[in-house]
RNA sequence: AGGCCCGUAGCUCAGGGGUAUGAGCGCUUCACUGACACUGAAGAGGUCGGCAGUUCAAAUCUGCCCGGGCCUACCA
């Protein structure tokens, strides 16, 4: 068989695109039934684990989802050929709230008026687990459209049993050592949905209101909800301000006109503002979130004045029975009648609104469960620390790292302010608390219910973050050995070979907008547990936005990109390249039409340019490499091969896979399809078995380099060319020792530089640039390589004749153009002289390189600089200045002669 | 109110002590030379938000100011 018919059949199978639509499944399915992203949890390779944030298991992926998923693929790959046993966990989360509030709303408008008091406990659970089901799979196909290569094998969910068992440990092990107890917080409570909400699920709306000003035995209080006045326990003023001073530690008895009557203690607290009123709080502990602190630090009764009805409950006296705004008006008006009303005036009040219900919430105390993080009870390097401590020394420590590095910052400043975490949630969809209780007195805390009669389990579930918490490990226990009750938890992670083998992770990759959320919570939990940091990095990405630079929302589906219809239109590649591609940690992306058009064609160039490979190398195998590389574009187009592999693989390491990217592309395009490719289409060039070797080794290397960010034109190319086995597991490129061939790669620079140089007078001279002209090339330096690349230069610069002279004495052709460069001076014969447009250029040139020099000279002949600057530095400057004195010199000369 | 981020080419953004031959898109002129017009060539376009300071050297570090955004807490 002759290499015309290999040809012919390669071209053949190599389609004008890349016909993403009729080739993405198809290569999906060869991934799959490869079994190549299944880990191995035996082997002696490093392991490389990422857990992948489980999305809701609510609706469907959107770009936010994709960014990680191609983020987070990108490592993955990048490491699997690198030789790493890699572990990708796929899963997905209940998310409680929101997974139970959609599936209510859902029956509601199919008609159902009360959800919860209609089908129960075990039926409401049942449908909302149905639910789920139906939009885990959904998930699923939409995590594998981008091309994932995640471990399918090792899927997990939040609510598998293993993760159940695990939540269930832990509580138990919590309450053993005291880091759990049970105390009355203030919850956002929604009287119209009778259950409390998140802190995330209630927003601020200005509402006008009144600012009343009250007597209030000594004092003058402001207050904007008088109502909750009726149950104070004490007024607080700061400790400095002297106004009060006097008052401080005494208690007043404050009889309201129509009773009740209360005992308000006078405490100093700095939480109070002697700027703002009067200077004195009156504290309304029951009701208010600030007022419970203090009532807290200084140890003052809960007096509760307003019910779960949203009634005033009998400690407010006459009120008992009215609602919170018929309270208000009466309790104002029985102040007024008995002059305790000092003022009315207008307001801009800040009301808190439950985000579904758009009612008020109401802030009241109830019993919850909270996770302490103050409690110096967790072992951490052989001391016992804090869960606070343990988050900042990891940190501190290095032990986690995180990127960007500024995020750390935001980190520390969170822990500041961290308090301790109310894990219980009144609703039903979730882990429910492992808390058992019998009658009032007996109270048990574990995995399974006591033996016994009368048991009852705590109604209340657990925070959607508590399992998300124990995500990175709790994914990775044995799911048969969790199902063995009688097993302890450290047994349990200590027999589990996955556990054993992939953690701690690898990096944690996720939205910068959990950092708290689920970031700080992961390791808070996994330290006490495990004893081990959940990772060892955390990447954050920014927020993708729209081509307005808004947050993507339903309320402007015109600006919204739907990950499935670009990947439809454009293809995965596409997609996983705009949100790839000179992206920055932490920085917000706009995805937008342009971006993504710029990436498709990037997907297309890539395509051809190996379809133009193909054509070349021809079907049988690649060629073998040749005892010796000779000639300098050969060895130029290795040794950025290998310098583009170190800058990559060094890029990658650190994070930086935007600019990583973004380098590859340009090294791909620039220097290999603009140079390389063009270069070799010279006849004898083209013939040489180390070109075809070259070929060869470039279009894998580049295969190879771009494979993790898209996996699936250049899968596919891999197998059109007739390569073995996938791609995706085949091995990283190797770097090799260029070193010896930098004169050859100075020398193809220059031969670069000396093409455009004759390109830019053909256009200068209104030449086009497929028109012969006769050029002169006296060389300074690279004359070998220049002699070499002949050729090259004839076929890129569209010369008729290209001589090349010693620059020592050589006459240039009258009237011709010339350029000036450090390692040549070029004269272009371009028909009739124009005086005018030579000058002109060479003025124009003369004056960028004397800017330039002027620059230098300033530098170099400032003592100071020449003292303590870098060496390097110096000798650069100086070595720049002593080519451009050259230059400049001949420039002059130029420029007189044309001045005769 | 506190914290964080961002102001670099017409637009969207990388970069981040060594003097911007930074990218993509757009723009101008030319070219369909057998991989690609989803292309190629050449070019125009920036005193890197402002003012001080540190430094031999500042777009880059520090401080202040102006403009935009985000997060947290709340305004009794």
């Amino acid at each position: 068989m002759g290499p015309s018919e290999g040809e012919e059949s390669t071209v053949m199978s190599f389609t004008a695109h890349f016909e993403h639509g009729d080739r993405e499944p198809a290569i999906r399915q060869r991934w799959e039934e490869s079994g190549a992203f299944q880990a191995k949890a035996e082997g002696e390779k490093p392991a490389y684990t990422i857990s992948m944030p489980p999305p809701n298991a609510t609706g469907t992926l959107h770009v936010g989802h994709v960014v990680m998923l191609a983020l987070e693929d990108l490592m993955i790959r990048w490491r699997r050929m690198k030789g790493d046993e890699v572990l990708w966990v796929p899963g997905t989360d209940h998310a409680a709230i929101a997974t139970e509030s959609v599936v209510i709303k859902q029956l509601k408008e199919e008609g159902m008026e009360d959800p919860r008091g209609e089908l129960g406990r075990d039926e409401l659970v049942r449908r909302i687990a149905e639910f789920v089901e139906g939009s885990r799979s959904t998930i699923r196909s939409q995590i594998q459209a981008v091309g994932s290569s995640c471990d399918w094998s090792r899927e997990r969910y939040t609510m598998d049993a293993a993760l159940n068992r695990c939540v269930n440990e832990v509580f138990a092990r919590m309450f053993r050592d005291g880091l759990i107890y049970r105390g009355k917080r203030i919850v956002n409570w929604d009287p119209t949905l009778q259950t409390t909400v998140s802190d995330d699920e209630v927003y601020h709306e200005e509402r006008p209101a009144k600012l009343y000003t009250i007597r209030y035995g000594p004092f003058l209080v402001a207050t904007s909800r008088p109502e909750t006045k009726i149950g104070d326990t004490a007024v607080a003023v700061h400790p400095d301000d002297e106004r009060w001073a006097e008052h401080v530690g005494k208690t007043y008895t404050v009889p309201w006109p129509k009773g009740p009557t209360i005992e308000i203690k006078v405490v100093a607290d700095r939480k109070v503002d002697p700027e703002t009123g009067t200077g004195a709080l009156g504290v309304t502990p029951a009701h208010s979130h600030v007022d419970f602190e203090i009532a807290q630090s200084h140890d003052l009764p809960v007096l509760q004045v307003i019910g779960e009805d949203g009634r005033m409950t009998e400690a407010a006296g006459p009120y008992a029975g009215m609602t919170v705004m018929e309270c208000r008006k009466a309790f104002v008006a029985d102040l007024e009648e008995a002059g305790l009303l000092e003022s009315a005036d207008d307001y801009q009040q800040q009301t808190s609104l439950c985000y579904r219900s758009k009612k008020a919430i109401e802030p009241l105390p109830k019993e919850q469960w909270f996770i302490d993080v103050n409690k110096p009870v967790v072992p951490w390097k052989g001391r016992h620390l804090s869960m606070r401590q343990v988050l900042r020394e990891v940190v501190e420590s290095g032990d986690i790292e995180i990127f960007p590095d500024y995020s750390k910052k935001t980190y520390f400043h969170w822990i500041d302010n961290l308090r301790d975490w109310c894990v219980s949630r009144q609703i039903w969809w979730g882990h429910r608390v492992p808390v058992f209780y019998r009658g009032n007195q007996e109270i048990y805390v574990g995995h399974r219910q006591p033996e016994g009669e009368g048991w009852t389990q705590d109604d209340d579930s657990l925070d959607t973050w508590f399992s998300s918490a124990l995500w990175t490990w709790s994914t990775l226990v044995d799911a048969d050995l969790a199902a063995d009750p009688d097993l302890n938890l450290e047994d349990l992670l200590e027999r589990s070979p996955d556990f054993q083998r992939f953690h701690p992770t690898s990096v944690m990759e996720t939205g910068y907008d959990i950092l708290f959320f689920w970031v700080a919570r992961m390791i808070l939990m996994t330290t006490y547990v495990t004893g081990q940091v959940p990772f060892k990095n955390v990447y954050l990405h920014g927020l993708i936005l729209d081509r307005d630079g808004d947050k993507m929302s339903k309320s402007k589906p015109e600006t919204q990109v739907d990950p499935q219809d670009v990947i439809g239109e454009k293809g995965a590649d596409t997609l996983r390249l705009a949100l790839v591609l000179g992206a920055a940690a932490g920085q917000d992306l706009r995805v937008s039409d342009d971006r993504l058009t710029a990436c498709q064609r990037l997907v297309n160039k890539l395509w051809n340019a190996s379809k133009l490979v193909a054509m070349s190398l021809g079907d049988g195998p690649p060629p073998a490499e040749p005892d010796s590389v000779t000639h300098p574009i050969n060895r130029w187009m290795l040794a950025e091969l290998s310098s583009i592999v170190a800058d990559t693989d060094r890029r990658f390491a650190e994070f930086n896979f935007g600019d990583g990217s973004e380098k590859l592309r340009a090294s791909f395009w620039n220097e290999f399809c603009d140079l390389y490719l063009e270069a070799i289409k010279v006849e004898d060039l083209k013939e040489l078995d180390e070109t075809r070797f070259v070929l060869s080794e470039a279009l894998s290397t580049y295969l190879h380099l771009f494979h993790p960010m898209m996996p699936f034109v250049t899968e596919e190319i891999w197998s059109q060319v007739g390569r073995e086995g996938l791609l995706a597991t085949s091995a990283w490129p190797e770097q090799r020792d260029t070193s010896a061939w930098a004169n050859d790669v100075a020398g193809v620079q220059a031969v670069s530089r000396l093409i455009s140089s004759i390109r830019r007078i053909k256009v200068e001279r209104k030449l086009a640039t497929s028109s012969s002209v006769e050029a002169v090339v006296a060389t300074k330096e690279h004359a070998q390589v220049l002699a070499a690349c002949r050729p090259v230069v004839e076929r890129l610069a569209r010369t008729g004749s290209l001589e090349l002279v010693d620059a020592e004495g050589w006459t240039e052709p009258d009237g011709a153009s010339t350029a000036v460069d450090a390692a040549f001076v070029v004269a272009v014969s371009v028909g009739e002289a124009d005086l005018e447009k030579e000058r002109e250029r060479l003025e124009k040139q003369l004056e960028q390189s004397k800017k330039r020099r002027e620059g230098l000279e300033k530098r170099l002949g400032n003592p100071a600089f020449v003292e303590k600057a870098k060496p390097e530095v110096v000798e650069a400057a100086r070595s720049e200045a002593a080519t451009l004195d050259e230059t400049l010199a001949e420039l002059e000369a130029r420029l007189a002669k044309l001045g005769s």
